[in-house]
DNA sequence: CCCCGATGTCAAGCGAGCTTTACATGGGCA
DNA sequence: TGCCCATGTAAAGCTCGCTTGACATCGGGG
């Protein structure tokens, strides 16, 4: 389960900190997620593909 | 966060342990999210999505 | 050179997501 | 009546999502 949030994010002209702190979650948070770490809960899932206008389907791609 | 698995799953004939079946995860785990007991995982809730031929949004609905 | 913002990462802790096993209820049908 | 399917729910256990706090690195600007 990839995602586009770094190119997004980096895209808006946010930091990691920022981002986080639209979102309500911590930079650390932001960051696993966009490593790959671990994927982010369904709320959240839709909190960033609604701040970045696109569908969750568009921002986290399920490889199977 | 509401959701409309009950009525897709029933619209399409479908058991909760069917369901569950299809999608890999066991019927307690659908009636659960059904229930609103918990959100399922992101790719869950993907996979729900895409069983039923619907967007993440649609099947999901965020309360805020 | 020093400072600072941005990023990466770790540890400890808590609650959520999901599992298996199990028991209870209600409805339909032989 | 008895059986079976579907559903609801509970306990115990494991891993994941997210937090705070901390420390390290890198690059740019004074």
């Amino acid at each position: 389960m990839d995602n586009d949030v770094r190119e997004l994010r980096t895209a808006a002209g946010l930091s990691q900190q920022a981002l986080g702190e639209r979102l309500g979650v911590s930079r650390q948070t932001i960051n696993a997620i966009e490593q790959g770490r671990y994927d982010p809960s369904l709320p959240l899932a839709i909190r960033l593909a609604r701040f970045f206008g696109r569908a969750v389907e568009e921002v986290f791609h399920c490889d199977d």
